[in-house]
DNA sequence: CGCCTTATTGACGGACCTCAAGCTAAGTGG
DNA sequence: CCACTTAGCTTGAGGTCCGTCAATAAGGCG
């Protein structure tokens, strides 16, 4: 009997209940790991025939560039995501992707997904339900963006990150250990790295939250997440939807 | 031989060669067609059990709702689009979806969709390219809110949506009806409505869009394409990617 | 030690918001 | 036919959030 090794595999399981075929099959998506250097770009926005890889180990971030070099990261990517999925669905790849720390990752082929949609059902619709789970956290995101001032924009950002990474078992309730600059949150909140320098004074000397040396503390959690209005619903791993 | 008849078997077909039994397969996503009247609500953030719908005709949009009562407009969805996908795969809808225009769109019950899975490999693929395709322009979206100016944020906003409607044979390249009102500009573009009435002033006084009585005309393509930046390859139906 | 990345803080300006008022067009009921 | 309402659009004045520019620490790391 096949065990869950990976973290993909434990959170596709947290959707569907996957047979020893389905595990097989997903297996399949680790062969070809490899290591990259923090700040290496594994995926390039605009070339075409783009790899996708599973992330087993590290933070990357999906960006974009703009004409004027400014840069929008997405999302970031913790052990058990996908990185660039859509990439291998559309010709050429419409984001880019780099490696925040040295990561470890297995080379997805598009036969790889293709031939799990083909011959195991039950691991398509784990990995749709995976793209759509990606694209709630976008839209939410997306929300911040668009409506949130820089001080709650910023304190939702944190208490998401947090609540991703306790579900994949990194980190505890009161923080977690954050390989991000200020440059990184410049980048993903949409703010200038100067902003967010005292955005972050702001949220500390108000005993929200402390960015600070690689770690992310949480001083009151049921304050600051009433401040955020966060709510973690969207993240949520209920029980198998498909037994 | 059934014929491509809606917009979403058009749609799809561009990434997909989609057989016979497919194409049956996808034509029981239209049973059950209504109607719905501007401004009815179809799918309610934060509720259990929501259905999804796919769009036939008319102009709906998805988005949240702030604590603070504030909105943000993730997406206009029009003919061939889904509605609410992502509502039937998680317990709880993290949206909410508006008719903004008169609408008749048909439900799609979760069971058709975990049916075609099951047994329509080529279709799940074609579903999962759709959700894929949706979540590319969310992304684009977001990079507009996260690091673009108000006019040059309007200016891209308007050239997608005219692109957009073009694939499903809407529209001109010159422009298109469009039911919007500035309200829901703002919304979608995180601005103030008065802010978006002196962008799209100053975009019509340049030269470069005007919006204005139901009409969006864009009165210098190049110009505009190049203020904003706009690349429509995100939006791109190639060849079918599997034929 | 010297270099480069990251963090910090101040001064100043501008993009965008809020508040407020008034306009137009279309509908509604007398 | 006309008062009245309502949704949508327009424009001005004034304030604020956040960006840019600039200078200085403060660490890693060869």
């Amino acid at each position: 009997m096949l065990t869950l090794q990976t973290p993909l595999a434990s959170k596709l399981s947290a959707f569907v209940a996957l047979s020893a075929p389905d595990l097989e099959m997903l297996a399949r998506f680790h062969r070809r790991r490899r290591t990259f250097q923090a700040g290496h770009e594994l995926i390039h926005e605009g070339e075409k025939n783009q790899s996708a890889f599973v992330l087993a180990e590290g933070w990357a971030c999906s960006y974009k560039l703009l004409p004027d070099g400014e840069r929008q990261i997405v999302d970031f990517q913790i052990p058990g995501d996908f990185l660039g999925l859509r990439s291998i669905l559309f010709r050429t790849s419409d984001h880019s992707v780099e490696a925040v720390t040295r990561i470890e990752a297995s080379e997805v082929l598009a036969s790889d997904i293709l031939d799990s949609f083909a011959h195991a059902p039950r691991l398509a619709t784990a990995v749709l339900w995976a793209a759509s789970r990606d694209e709630a956290m976008v839209v939410e995101h997306l929300v911040n963006l668009g409506r949130r001032p820089a001080e709650i924009r910023t304190a939702h950002f944190l208490l998401e990150l947090g609540a991703r990474l306790r579900l994949v078992g990194v980190g505890e309730a009161a923080g977690f250990e954050c390989p991000l600059t200020q440059y990184h949150l410049a980048d993903v909140l949409g703010l200038s790295a100067v902003h967010v320098n005292r955005v972050l004074r702001q949220l500390r000397e108000d005993g929200l939250v402390t960015f600070q040396k690689g770690r992310v503390d949480f001083d009151d959690i049921p304050r600051l997440t009433r401040l955020a209005g966060f709510d973690p619903e969207y993240l949520d791993q209920p029980r198998p939807f498909l037994p």
